[in-house]
DNA sequence: TTTGATTAGTTGTATAAACAACTATATGCC
DNA sequence: GGCATATAGTTGTTTATACAACTAATCAAA
């Protein structure tokens, strides 16, 4: 028996992601606003990095849900601000090894604080119970689908 | 009081959206199964058109959460794929009013039913109360950010 | 040990998004 | 009517994404 309730007017946010989008636009202001000159994409790069420094780019294909193009060309452009450093990988040439640079580490901090603000932002008047249902839920979604 | 309860690990999936981006990868992945040759946003687009045919493309831009530049681009390529049609209005000549072709017109059952179909697969094993749950939730987060 | 398949990463190309700057038309106020 | 302002849409530029095709290194099996 499929979930069949999704009336037609009811797909599109789902699909089109409008919520996310517009955190993701709201903490982009913030970065901006806060003269840290990183796009989300790239912060989303680092969040993973700051969890474990030195990983191999696709293990941060993994990590991020993104291609192997799209983390070559985000690591290019995290290299280009010094953000970051490839190192090849001494035991598989075929690796390289992403290292955060100490400028990375000093936007740590504050990005995160900008971020968890955000999120207060968008989840005003939302009890926290209501909150743990929806993360639920689009762990699931991801389940299913990745 | 703020909401604190995202502890660290947590807050990514929300900001970057991976589960709306696993659906639209898979909905794009059945639409060139299927041979329908529209991207996931110029779908988004003919979406709001199917409901209310000829309106301009700056109710485009509010109904689709987009800027002007992208629907502008958006109808650029949708006109190049003879699916929409810009006709500039006669009450007011800044605008431009933009009509579906016949062409497009065949694509609205088959494609809503891969994009319900999609949403079934997402929501495999998600009780109707904690989809409603999350729905609400996302459309909170929009209010509280767009 | 050689060869065939797999894995890591890069490059080319098309589409899309955000922002700023721009043109053209419409509106409102004196 | 004339001018300031607002609105609709376009163009330029940078960044990001997806897919396909590619190189180089590794692994595995005969």
């Amino acid at each position: 028996m499929p979930n069949n309730q999704f009336k037609k007017g009811e797909l599109y946010s789902f699909i089109t992601g409008k919520a996310s989008t517009a955190i993701a636009r709201r903490l982009q202001k913030k970065f901006n606003a806060a003269g840290l000159n990183v796009t989300i994409e790239q912060w989303s790069v680092l969040y993973h990095l700051w969890k474990q420094d030195g990983i191999s780019q696709q293990e941060l294909c993994n990590a991020t849900f993104r291609d192997k193009p799209s983390i070559t060309r985000l690591v290019d452009n995290l290299e280009r601000l010094q953000l970051v450093k490839r190192v090849p990988s001494e035991s598989d040439r075929r690796m390289n090894l992403v290292f955060l640079t100490k400028q990375a580490q000093k936007l740590q901090e504050e990005s995160m604080e900008l971020a968890e603000e955000t999120l207060n932002e968008a989840l005003e008047g939302v009890p926290v119970e209501r909150i743990d249902v929806c993360k639920e839920v689009l762990q699931i979604v991801y389940d299913n689908l990745k």
